[in-house]
This record gives C-alpha cells, sequence and structure tokens, in this order.
RNA sequence: GGGAAGUUUCCAGAGUGGCCAAAUGGAUCAGACUGUAAAUCUGACGUCUCCGACUUCAGUAGUUCGAAUCUACUACUUCCCA
C-alpha cells in the first residue's frame, strides 16, 4: 500500500505555508491543492466522466451513505467497484455519511455504538457504525476513504461539542480497526466545533491514525468565514508535512485561496456544480447570475479568458435562453464551466506556489474577482 | 337576421354587495446556494413621497352608506340557429 499510496510534498510557501506536492494513488496521481468535484450519487450531476476530464477533474467525491441506501453497496461491489460501476477510472474519495448524520439530523439518533437512521428516501430504519460504513466504504473501492465521524452545528456548546468529537475519536479507532482493504487510505477527520482546544485535541487523537492523509470537518456549516480561518490558523503549525490535509465541504474560490494559504492540499465542494444548476457562473470578473434578463442579447461567452467547452463554444444569450426554457443543457454546461473554474484556479495558484509567487497571483486573483479576502492577502 | 354566453391586474383564471389592489397557476424580475433529501429554495410582481396614500376589474350613466360584484345602455369577443 504504501507503494501505490504516498504524498509527495514538491514546494511549501515560506510566507504563508501554501503547499504543492502530488499526491500518489492506486489510480494515478494528484496534483495539489486540488478542487475535488462532488458526485454523491455516483455522478457529477449532469456531466459525463468524459467531460469531467476535458475540465481536468483528477479526483471526485462519492458518498458512503447515499449509495447504500442506493443502489446498495452490495450492487457497486458486484459491478466490480465504484470505478467500474460509474465509469471513472481516476482515483475517487468516498465520504462515510457523517455529514448526513449532521445534514439529515431530524432523522437520525446518534449514541455512541452508532447512529440509527431514517432513510430520506422511503423511511426506513437502518444502523450505522464505524464498522458498518467500514464495510460500505470497502466494498464501494474508493482510493480514499473517510471515517465515519460526527460533525457537530456551529453553534454547539462546548460540551456537545467535546461528547460529539470525543465520539469520532473512538469511531476512528474503529474505523481504523474494521479497514481492511488494502487498496485504500484511510483519512481521520478533525472535529471540535470552534473550540480551539477541542480542535487540537481532536487532532492529536486523529494524527495517531493520519497514516496517509487528515480531513478537517465541521467547517463551513453556517459560520462567518472568518471564524473557518481561524480554525485552520489554529491547526495549521500542528499539521504534519508529510501527508495531505483536505479541508471538507469547501468552497468558493476565496475560501479556496485562503484555504491554500492555510497549508490545505485538497477540497471538495457541492457549490460549484449547485449554482451551475441554478443558473450562476463563477467567472474571472466574479460570479455571474446568467438566467438574469441583462444577457438575453449578450451574444459574448461567459468568460473571454476561459478554454472551457462551454465558453469556447457558446454564448451568455444562449445559456440564458437553456436555463430561461429549463433545458438540462444548460445544467451541463455551467457545471462544466464551474468546475474548470475551480479547476484552474487550484492549477494556477500550484504554479504560482512552485513559482514563489503565491502571494501575488492569490491577490491579483482576489482584485479581479472582487472577492474579500483576508489579512493574509493585501486585497482586503 | 335570430338566440345564448362572456369582457378581471402581462397571460390563464378565481372572485357574484363590505373581510378586494383582488385567490391560484404561469410568465417575468431579483436574491440565496460551501463533505448534495437542491435542475432547489426565497422574495417582488397597479402607482406613489411605500408602517400610509392613491388609481383599478371593457365604457358610460345609475342603484346603494358602500360596487369587480346589482340595473340600463354602448362597444367588443365567442358559441348556437338560420
Amino acid at each position: 500500500m504504501q507503494e501505490k499510496f504516498y504524498f509527495e510534498l514538491q514546494k511549501v510557501d515560506k510566507k504563508t505555508g501554501a503547499r504543492a506536492g502530488i499526491l500518489h494513488t492506486p489510480h494515478g496521481k494528484i496534483v495539489t491543492p486540488v478542487y475535488m468535484p462532488v458526485g454523491t450519487q455516483a455522478t457529477v450531476k449532469g456531466i459525463l466522466p468524459e467531460q469531467l476530464k476535458s475540465v481536468n477533474a483528477q479526483i471526485i467525491l462519492s458518498n458512503a451513505y447515499h449509495l447504500y441506501l442506493r443502489p446498495g453497496h452490495h450492487v457497486v461491489a458486484e459491478a466490480g467497484g465504484l470505478h467500474t460501476f460509474m465509469g471513472w477510472d481516476r482515483p475517487i474519495l468516498t465520504d462515510s455519511g457523517g455529514f448526513q448524520v449532521f445534514s439529515l439530523a431530524k432523522l437520525n439518533k446518534i449514541q455512541d455504538e452508532g447512529v440509527y437512521f431514517q432513510s430520506h428516501i422511503d423511511g426506513s430504519k437502518h444502523f450505522f457504525t464505524p464498522e458498518k460504513v467500514m464495510e460500505i466504504e470497502n466494498a464501494l473501492g474508493a482510493d480514499i476513504i473517510m471515517q465515519f465521524d460526527e460533525c457537530s452545528a456551529y453553534g454547539s456548546d462546548f460540551a456537545y461539542a467535546r461528547k460529539a468529537l470525543e465520539r469520532t475519536s473512538i469511531w476512528l479507532e474503529r474505523c481504523a480497526r474494521a479497514h481492511t482493504n488494502e487498496n485504500q487510505a484511510l483519512f481521520p477527520i478533525v472535529q471540535g466545533n470552534f473550540y480551539r482546544e477541542l480542535r487540537l485535541k481532536s487532532l492529536e487523537y486523529a494524527l495517531q491514525y493520519a497514516k496517509y492523509g487528515i480531513g478537517i470537518g465541521g467547517l463551513s456549516v453556517g459560520e462567518p468565514k472568518a471564524k473557518m480561518y481561524e480554525m485552520l490558523e489554529i491547526l495549521q503549525p500542528h499539521l504534519p508535512q508529510n501527508i495531505p490535509h483536505y479541508l471538507m465541504g469547501v468552497g468558493t474560490p476565496d475560501c479556496l485561496l485562503e484555504g491554500v494559504a492555510r497549508g490545505i492540499d485538497m477540497f471538495d465542494c457541492v457549490y460549484a456544480t449547485r449554482i451551475a444548476r441554478n443558473g450562476t457562473a463563477l467567472t474571472s470578473s466574479g460570479k455571474v447570475v446568467v438566467r438574469n434578463g441583462q444577457y438575453k442579447n449578450d451574444f459574448s461567452p461567459l468568460d473571454e479568458s476561459c478554454n472551457c467547452i462551454c465558453c469556447k463554444n457558446y454564448t451568455k444569450a444562449y445559456l440564458r435562453h437553456l436555463l430561461n426554457t429549463g433545458e438540462i443543457l444548460a445544467a451541463t454546461l455551467l457545471s462544466i464551466h464551474n468546475i474548470y473554474f475551480l479547476t484552474k484556479l487550484m492549477q494556477d495558484t500550484r504554479k504560482a506556489i512552485l513559482e514563489d509567487r503565491f502571494v501575488e497571483f492569490a491577490n491579483h486573483f482576489a482584485k479581479q474577482m472582487n472577492l474579500a479576502m483576508t489579512t493574509k492577502f493585501d486585497v482586503i
């Protein structure tokens, strides 16, 4: 396994600690920092694997909870695993369902032993334990699998946050013990809500099992961005250099840069594809709500400087028309563009880090996009 | 030529004396979206000096304390019979 999965750190930005590296997996290399598109139900909504490749997606995310419910992890295993099942031969990471414990909270009952789930599809009852989740993730066969964790809500009090983190720690130990598939790298997840002490405690425990990489969870759950950055800064000095650092569920272009500036190597987020389906595009000059009336007669591309299929071939007026008429193609084209935009951002970021000009690059980009950045950068 | 029904705010369409600036769809306009229960959700949608005021429900004239709602006539639309 060590031969198949390891992280090669190439460069660390002296000013910020931003990193560039290469993550080797059984399904190929991933250059970092990397944005990972989310394909919860074994599909990045609206996009073909071929198109994902054309947009330079190196690795995608899927989800144990959702695939367990439908079609059932055994079906995926029978198909030959997730890669074969969905026709994607590059790396895959599966989330454990820990986030669904959080986002589907009304349907769950959390106990130390595990979580009683009520299916959001048909109300049927299920019991998830760390062991069960490992069985599912092992069957799915992703390259990277996340531990089963409990993501506590923003606003949780100290006592509850500590309880959730202790549970996460115990579950980690159980996940590690139950994990049998040698072709998969298990990532622990740091929790601890927004309490410095708990974050550090969680990290300390997680590091015992962070052989291949580490996830940082429980952030970007409704808190102000500054709060999230503060938590990352608490962790940054203590994160081992020889493994990738994965910030779960982030994010927007500004959050990506802010994350990189705090030592993050991997990101995933629904944002790009969701806002695409809802008619918004990320462009080098800021967010563009293509659905809006002002683009009715705008026959220019979404982003003049973009090389994606969407920008090379279609105009804003056409995209608006597709959105306006409810055509599926709108979702596809905008998703392609938005993913390309973020993968390109990470490529450019990586290049800048390797060339010792990360802060300058980030400043320039943020200014162009009119982003509000923190004191890590000059553009505030 | 004769008879019947109808005309409501962008469209469709409720409303048949006060609780009506007028239900509900749609269209339109705008906003939100961060490990996906999201091709979803939210708001606006007569005018204004917008916690209040004003002008509306084909037109005109009436009845009434009060009319989109009742009466008369006019105009237009649709259907049926010749």
